[in-house]
RNA sequence: GCUGAUAUGGCUCAGUAGGUAGAGCGCUACCUUGGUAAGGUAGAGGUCACGGGUUCGAAUCCCGUUAUCAGCUCCA
């Protein structure tokens, strides 16, 4: 049976066998204004109605983003009847459903501890057993608001005052709890079988730190059983490709007390970065840059000139030499500048295209550290590109290309923003458009999928960013570029133009990478360890199988050397399913194995990551097929 | 920075009412010479993050500091 809720508390109910379009109709006709989640022919089906202003009805399943939404928020409100019901005293917030779950945002004296987590799921068994209905219906404000004083809901009472003048203000009640909400949500509380409490956390009222700090509660909530176990599990599995787990287990860097959010490379990861950097310079030189390195540590007066002294002082490290202030840079912009002034330009020489491969540092809040994520100290693969006005977008272009192509090779997603002028910025409003017209228009003109980003733009000029997903879908931003009206004016950059007369450069900021400690984490988890061949710190693990090979396996390590393979000779005193057991849990792409049978037939047996066994080879065979792999630098 | 949680040998973790610490892995030595995901024996290794306090006695209880984790805020 399908229940739907139609105007003044009306409820019709279906039998089993009509078809979701009749229902539709019937709904568009009795101005139903509600959600519902009904049963047909026994089972739930995942089916939700919603009907518009305007009386059209939309109907879709809790498979579709709408439908979870409503899904989940139902799940939330039914947390906070069983919190309203155990701890009484508690102040309510907001309990909004978000990507996987739900939360709700609670005051209370003491934060929730995870044996009242458990008490309050017990509850919310218990209410989804009761079958709770779900009423909508509607308040004026004046009477909204003594509704809400009259239940000492402090914060329901300011959200109501802060609600535009022509809004509905709509509640919904569930048996003895009632909430201020615009829906939608499930007909009853019945639905919600499959839900779990994931975690507690502080959380500012209304998101703004000067306020005070509420108790939030995560949960989630599926329409079955099975969805909700493979989420769990999804999320078990996360955690093992986490690059901070495999950071350690492969050896690639380590993160040490002894200097928070800097971390120190190991050799193996101290080979990957290399590589990056390798290929980074390859595909650069390609695209017509050049590379500089500035210093680390610069003067105040420089910084000063830049603005960085005042607007990013608090993020910066400073120092004293002879007296005199100097800082560690935050970012490589000015440096950059200093070397472009180093010489006259003339247009000829634009675009110039500066690559710097620069080690910054900027105080991050200690909360806000999170492995090679968000460091203290990292190298940015910056370039600093000067042009006139009618460059710019087809430098923009270049630039999206290249950093397209980047990610591309490694296989990943990723999604582009455009930010917009932040509130603590520098500039003429008349230069901020221009210069955030040009950048969309770069991304309009080449078909670039792209969402606006207010507020969030750099101080000195817009920006678009690139963004890359971690293991668990937190996003990360990688590549960026900004467009800067502020330094080539400060800096009182110029270059001579046809007509002989001195002209202002435009300036574009740019790095593709982003800082490769960051890009270096989200590969971990992107290839959960197994780093394509090209990038593998080790390529080849030549394995004897007894003491009596180690000579040939020896020679077999040698020429793998000598064909630029980075190869290592396991030669314990183990048993060949030990070592490779080892080799594999070091996600090593490929094993030689040398024993009696391969050195009388002056071959090698091969094993590869992808495939498994693969039988005997020539060495020559092997070495070309790896190098192949190299040079092309083949993803799988 | 904020809220909460955590901190035990190189790593992963036990340590249940406060009575000066355990395991597995790893490491070292010896035995074993083994053909595709863990061969055996023995040994070394810890002032239980740091600083105070309570107590006859603290890894264990309390306070503070630091770091880490989750989330919030921030992220040029």
């Amino acid at each position: 049976m399908i229940k739907v809720s139609l105007k003044d508390g009306v409820v019709k109910e279906y039998n089993a066998g009509i078809t979701v379009l009749e229902i539709a109709k019937d709904i568009s006709e009795g101005l139903a204004r509600n959600a519902c989640c009904g049963i047909v022919n026994g089972k739930t089906e995942d089916l939700r109605f919603a009907v518009n202003e305007d009386s059209s009805v939309e109907i879709c399943t809790f498979d579709s983003p709408e439908g979870k939404r409503a899904f989940r928020h139902t799940a939330s409100h039914v947390m906070a009847q069983a919190i309203k019901r155990l701890y009484p005293e508690t102040k309510f917030a907001i309990g909004p459903s978000i990507d996987d779950g739900f939360y709700y945002d609670f005051d209370r004296e003491k934060a929730f501890t995870h044996e009242e987590l458990e008490e309050i799921e017990k509850e919310m068994k218990k209410i989804v057993k009761e079958d709770i209905p779900l009423e909508r219906f509607e308040l004026p404000r004046a009477e909204a608001i003594k509704f809400m004083e009259e239940k000492e809901e402090p914060y329901k009472v300011e959200l109501i005052r802060d609600l535009p003048e022509d809004a509905v203000i709509s509640f919904y009640k569930q048996g003895d709890f009632t909430d201020l909400c615009a829906g939608p949500h499930l007909m009853s509380t019945k639905p919600l079988k499959a839900f779990k409490l994931m975690s507690v956390a502080g959380a500012y009222w209304r998101g703004n730190e000067k306020n005070k700090m509420l108790s939030r509660i995560y949960g989630t909530a599926y329409t079955k059983a099975a969805d909700l176990d493979a989420y769990i599990t999804m999320l078990e599995e996360a955690k093992k490709r986490d690059h901070r787990k495999l950071g350690k287990e492969l050896k690639l860097f380590a993160l040490l007390d002894e200097g928070p959010g800097f971390p120190f490379f190991l050799p193996n990861g101290m080979i990957i970065k290399n590589t990056l950097i390798e290929y980074w310079r390859e595909i650069h030189k390609k695209a017509g840059y050049v590379e500089i390195s500035t210093p680390i540590i610069l003067s105040r007066a420089l910084w000063e000139n830049s603005g960085h002294w005042d607007h990013y002082k608090d993020n910066m490290y400073t120092t004293i030499i002879d007296e005199q202030d100097y800082a560690v840079k935050p970012m490589n912009c000015p440096g950059g500048m200093l070397v472009y002034k180093q010489e006259m330009h003339s247009y000829r020489d634009l675009p110039l295209r500066v690559g710097e491969l620069g080690l910054v540092h900027r105080h991050e809040k200690s909360g806000a550290l999170h492995g090679l994520m968000r460091v203290r100290c990292f190298t940015q693969d910056d370039a600093h590109i000067f042009m006139t006005q009618e460059q710019i977008r087809d430098e923009i272009k270049g630039v999206v290309n290249l950093i397209d192509s980047v990610y591309k090779l490694f296989g990943f997603k990723y999604h582009v923003e455009l930010s917009t002028r932040p509130e603590n910025s520098m500039g003429s409003d008349g230069a901020w458009e221009m210069a955030t017209e040009g950048l969309r228009g770069a991304l309009e003109d080449m078909g670039v999928k792209y969402v606006v980003n207010e507020g969030d733009g750099a101080f000195y000029g817009p920006k678009i960013d690139f963004h890359l997903e971690d293991s668990i879908g937190r996003t990360w931003q990688c590549g960026t570029i900004q467009l800067d009206m502020q330094m080539p004016e400060r800096f009182d950059l110029e270059y001579i133009d046809k007509d002989g007369t001195k002209k202002r450069p435009v300036m574009i900021h740019r790095v593709c990478f982003g800082s490769i400690e960051r890009f270096i984490g989200i590969l971990i988890e992107h290839f959960a360890g197994m780093f394509p061949t090209w990038l593998a710190p080790v390529q080849v693990k030549v394995l004897p199988i007894s003491e009596k090979f180690i000579e040939y396996a020896k020679s077999v390590e040698a020429k793998l050397e000598g064909a630029g393979i980075r190869a290592a000779l396991d030669n314990r005193d183990e048993k060949i399913g030990f070592k490779i057991r080892e080799a594999r849990n070091e996600r090593v792409p490929y094993m030689v194995i040398v024993g009696e049978k391969d050195l009388e037939a002056n071959k090698v047996s091969l094993r590869s990551r992808a495939i498994g066994e693969e039988g005997q080879f020539d060495l020559s065979d092997v070495i070309s097929r790896i190098s192949d792999e190299i040079k092309t630098r083949k993803t799988c």
